[in-house]
DNA sequence: CCCAGAAACTTGAACGATCCAATCATGCCG
DNA sequence: CGGCATGATTGGATCGTTCAAGTTTCTGGG
């Protein structure tokens, strides 16, 4: 291979200096029409990039967007990261922009991590996902100013820092609708307990959905498949049992689709590949929709300096068989 | 916050020159003890971290990994890239490596990538998945120097570069006994076309196992649900039908299980999300250890310039009722 | 007490880019 | 035709670190 092109070797090669090159790259405006051409074609030419260590020490901007990437809990939400990261990585690239991973057994020990990756990598801003209610990380990188997105509204002060989210409770909505549509009357719910956002939301929707007649009809428990299935088998088993049932996730989803009788419908969350495999219908997330935006936002804080709006995506319901 | 603090900070807050810091880092023997507590006093009292740039620019060492991020396929194996990236960003960590992602839509975009990454990055290295017969990638990156492991051993020569790999054969291989074991006399195979190495691999651990008498007993297509199903109904449709079935991947032993008539035994391939719900019997890969040996490889080549030995690990039946 | 040689430490330069201030060219107006 | 504003281009300094080479300090043998 050839010896290292830097910007020298550029500006020689068009008989301009250094900094002409710069120009054309940073400012073009600043050069005659004629200059930056002859300058282009060097660079084409020559196949020159610019080193972004140099640029970094220069201007303090890496370039470089960190993500957490979790370990996969029960396994079936696991897709959902990483369509989300592909998504991420795939509108980061035209922005400019790479994405970095890093592990962190905890939120502290990510608060950790940031302080490393700021410190020594200089890294320009973080993408966080699943935010909870009373998070420590959002208000320890709003302290020192490092920008950020979340992907999961805040669930404290309204509109403390740009975030992207689905409207879960809409994604519930819809999938209690569509039930209501085909003739059910009594919708019941499985969901996760009281006080994480994501779950209240979807429950919400369910609720506005069913009416306050269905009241008695939810169920809370951890996710999991075996958990989904005892609360379905604990619904059936009251008088006037309902005919079908919205789920806050694929996991309880494909736990009660296991024990319903035929004729009662299922609905899960996330349209996860258990989804597509056992035919249940199921609200999806626009993931990659979702991962655009949040580069969106931080190319935005970053580049241009605005405060960008926050953006709620809608979700749509995959029809199959199970409702 | 505090202003930068670089290794000048340290070394006046210390009373040393520069250099007797950066050798307190990098060449700790250079230095007398009693300085070399002192300056790491320092270090600690100041929460001083070497800047990665500068550092890259000096030493051309960027301490940067890259990885491939795919898009999800049918979704279904989706999770296993999920874990082995988890799994590389946790293995990468301790040993001062950090991992990017970059996505590319085919195997000559991603050539593109790597000249772009390798000149404005300049990476370590490369963890490369999915290698396939004829890959240009490794040609390319073995004719440039640059460092990298498959995961996923070489299909041409034998070992022209370092990698890892699950010994898929062996995983077959167990399927194929656990059910001899359980009584089973005629066993079918469901696998995709020759000329993948992986699932030549996945063949033939079954057809070693299975022994000649077997022969006719398997089926090929492309990967998906739908195309299980089919090959599980052709395969239960000739005389004499198996009364069992090894497939190569979880899809198509989703799709087979869902139309063999009970008793039939069938088998799946990397234990995803679905073998646990539809309580598949499946081949587990050690996907966090592979990971971490992935790393150990690449930074045994960085670090030590050793060439590293090959590494196969054997994966593990994970047995539940459909098998 | 001197001196060679090793050990410990310091100084200046360099990596490749951008920023800053200064210089050179150009055109316009009086 | 000189003066001057404007625009285009240039050279030097700089970011934080490590390398290469230099200088000082220490040690021990004669």
């Amino acid at each position: 291979m050839a010896d290292k092109v830097t910007i020298a070797t550029v500006a020689a090669h068009a008989n301009v200096s250094r900094q002409t090159v710069s120009n054309v790259l940073n400012t073009p405006h600043l050069v005659r029409e004629e200059t930056r051409e002859r300058v282009r074609e060097a660079i084409a030419a020559l196949g020159y990039r610019a080193n972004q260590a140099a640029r970094l020490m220069r201007t303090g901007r890496s370039h470089l967007l960190a993500v957490r990437i979790e370990p996969t809990q029960d396994g079936i939400n696991g897709s959902v990261l990483d369509r989300f990261l592909h998504g991420l990585t795939e509108a980061a690239a035209p922005a400019g922009y790479r994405i970095l991973l890093y592990a962190a057994a905890d939120d502290k020990a990510e608060i950790t991590t940031y302080d490393d990756l700021l410190a020594t990598y200089e890294l320009d801003g973080f993408v966080l996902t699943s935010t909870h209610h009373g998070d420590v990380r959002t208000s320890w990188l709003a302290e020192r100013g490092v920008p950020f997105v979340t992907f999961g509204r805040p669930w404290g002060a309204p509109d403390s820092h740009p975030w992207v989210d689905v409207d879960n409770a809409a994604g519930t909505d819809a999938a209690t609708r569509h039930l209501l549509d085909a003739g059910h009357r009594r919708i019941g719910f499985i969901g996760w307990p009281e006080g994480s956002g994501v779950g209240d939301a979807r429950r919400s929707g369910w609720a506005a959905a069913a009416g306050p007649e269905s009241a008695d009809l939810a169920r809370a428990t951890v996710d999991g498949v075996a958990e989904g299935e005892a609360a379905a088998r604990d619904l059936l088993s009251i008088s006037d049992p309902p005919t079908a049932l919205v789920c806050a996730s694929d996991s309880l989803a494909a736990g009660a689709y296991a024990v319903v009788p035929p004729g009662v419908a299922v609905t899960g969350f996330d349209d996860t590949a258990v989804a597509r495999v056992l035919g249940l219908t199921s609200v999806a997330q626009p993931l990659a929709e979702a991962a655009a935006r949040c580069v969106d936002l931080l190319a935005g804080v970053l580049d241009g300096g605005t405060t960008p709006r926050p953006v709620l995506l809608p979700p749509s319901l995959v029809i199959r068989h199970s409702a």
